[in-house]
DNA sequence: GTGAAAGCGCTAACAT
DNA sequence: ATGTTAGCGCTTTCAC
């Protein structure tokens, strides 16, 4: 059943003719004569006569892969954006190896390794949370791969990226908690090493300022998984006088906060409004539906992948880095007044 | 900043050697002196090199990549798979090019003829609910390319598959339901052409059998998405008696299926109870939270790369189908009694 | 123990 | 308009 491809050789043998003019023929050289043309493209399709893009690739000495570097492939945001890289790198002919850090920095490192040896052109990447340390990231650049930043970007290393307006985001979602009556907004924030979460809490700080309330301290706490969740918000809810509204890091937190709000007595929104940040679907299935901050994953994926594949190619052509930012927009439902 | 990468001949020229002891050395060939092998191994160190694995894999005519086809990545379920997959793939050295058909027979088509371009050495591949014809999968059997189905498998094709025991899955899960009270089970199915939802469907009437409960064809439901279950689960709710149960082909059916049944006022589960089938993320966020059941996609995806792998690397011997089976488990939590 | 030559599939100079 | 030759980076006979 395996059986060995069909080469340029097997068809020149056939039409005895050499194989360049029939590699010329396929690809309408022309300088090559009608008959002899359509006579060597009928007989690839009678064997259908497939190029070895190894051989292509080899001679070229220039694959078509590029890598990806994902904290967590089961993940809503990430899988969106996953889809937005695949579709740009599809269009672009270009292979994609997706490498998975789960959040780990050893495996981040062991993923760059893994990339840099199959030779990728260039990659595209998100830093995992544990991720202190860049020489990694400054490996690729040294190897002369590109490189391209996206949403968690390492601010060590100078090279393109994409982002979302993080400040924005949150100070948007934040004046309209304020604006919708609440006066005690707690952040639910991440390890402010990450740029993503740094901005996002400067955005919630100033949206507070814009309203003259003042930013109290207690009300700020690092709470970006479940777990964490879990422990600190209950702790919140005791904070005297309790915080009328939480606006959190991502939509998994908010939605766990949700459920521990109301089994501690608790309305939504009426009492207590919750906003979070992606706009998964998950915002759609709680009860009330959440509040969220729309990232685009999807157009953040293809921004990044079309950066990178321009880079490849030459056609972007700015030496400096190029950043580009994508917009997000606060998508407004239940949990809110 | 794109330098060349150092190949053979360049340690060979510095070490006036030729290359095919430089080749030697570094794969530590028996003829090889041990000073010599020491000490190129030690300039292939200091000069970073990386064998091109694009001239390795033309020599072998064996490229290391394996295709994927998806019918939707933004999925709780596909995505776990691939993750699986993803980690199998690395740990042999694959690449993955992954393909998303979108539940859309032409692009699925069009991902068959991308990977059979790509000459990939196997496909890993889930079927779109769009498919009902199946000649483009036959044309990877006939190419001599490996094939392994995965979930949605394709009964029309003669080539191995790794499913997970719906029909046990469904027959334990209505069972349960019943064991716990419920007497009219609703059933939300999908496209009876999909073996998983026949085979789900089934083990759903026999276990309505076992308790001699009557198969009622009213309280039988093609609902596999959420449009389709706004539409439908509202007027099932005015049948009457009004089903106490629903069986759900999916955890977003199931959702959404929960959020109507609680606005008309129903309470879960004391009047209705609801079960979903995947155990995803957003079984923990509605209220309450989803009975369901656990496909193990990360278990499926690692038993499918792993059965591909061994079918192209020839260690798999057996010459007949090998089908594996993933076992489900219920997972019972607030939705039902 | 090491080297020379050929070849994997393809294309691009350089003939003719 | 077509053929010849060489070479992309590597391994593998076959020599010595």
């Amino acid at each position: 059943m395996d059986r060995r491809q069909i080469t340029l050789k097997d068809i020149a043998r056939e039409l005895k003719l050499s194989p360049s003019t029939v590699s010329r023929a396929l690809r309408n050289h022309p300088a090559i004569s009608k008959e002899t043309k359509t006579l060597v493209q009928q007989t690839a399709k009678k064997y259908k006569y497939k190029p070895n893009t190894l051989a292509l690739q080899l001679r070229t000495s220039q694959n078509k892969t590029i890598g990806v570097i994902v904290p967590e492939i089961i993940h809503y945001f990430f899988s969106t954006v996953l889809a937005g890289i695949q579709e740009e790198a599809e269009k672009g002919n270009y292979n994609l190896i997706i490498c998975h850090s789960n959040e780990n920095y050893e495996r981040e490192v062991k993923s760059v390794e893994t990339l840099l040896d199959a030779q990728v052109r260039g990659i595209l990447a998100s830093q995992s949370k544990a991720t202190e340390e860049f020489s990694h990231f400054q490996d690729i650049v040294d190897n002369g791969t590109h490189l391209v930043f996206f949403d968690r970007i390492c601010t060590g290393i100078n090279t393109d990226k994409v982002v979302i307006d993080d400040y924005w985001g949150a100070f948007n979602a934040v004046d309209y908690l304020i604006k919708s009556g609440c006066r005690r907004v707690a952040f639910l924030g991440s390890n402010p090493h990450l740029p993503i979460a740094n901005n996002r809490r400067m955005g919630y700080e100033d949206a507070l300022r814009k309203h003259s309330i003042p930013v109290d301290k207690t009300l700020m706490q690092v709470s970006d998984t479940i777990e964490l969740a879990r422990e600190i918000v209950p702790s919140m809810l005791k904070i005297d006088p309790v915080p009328d509204a939480f606006f959190c890091i991502n939509d998994e937190v908010a939605a766990h906060c949700l459920q521990m709000i109301k089994s501690a007595g608790f309305k939504i929104p009426e009492d207590i409004s919750v906003c979070g940040f992606t706009n998964s679907d998950i915002t759609e299935v709680t009860d009330p539906r959440l509040t969220s901050v729309d990232q685009h994953g999807f157009e953040m994926g293809r921004t990044a992948a079309k950066l990178l594949i321009n880079r490849i190619e030459g056609k972007e052509t700015r030496v400096g880095i190029v950043s580009k930012v994508i917009k997000t927009d606060l998508v407004v439902k239940n949990s809110t007044k």
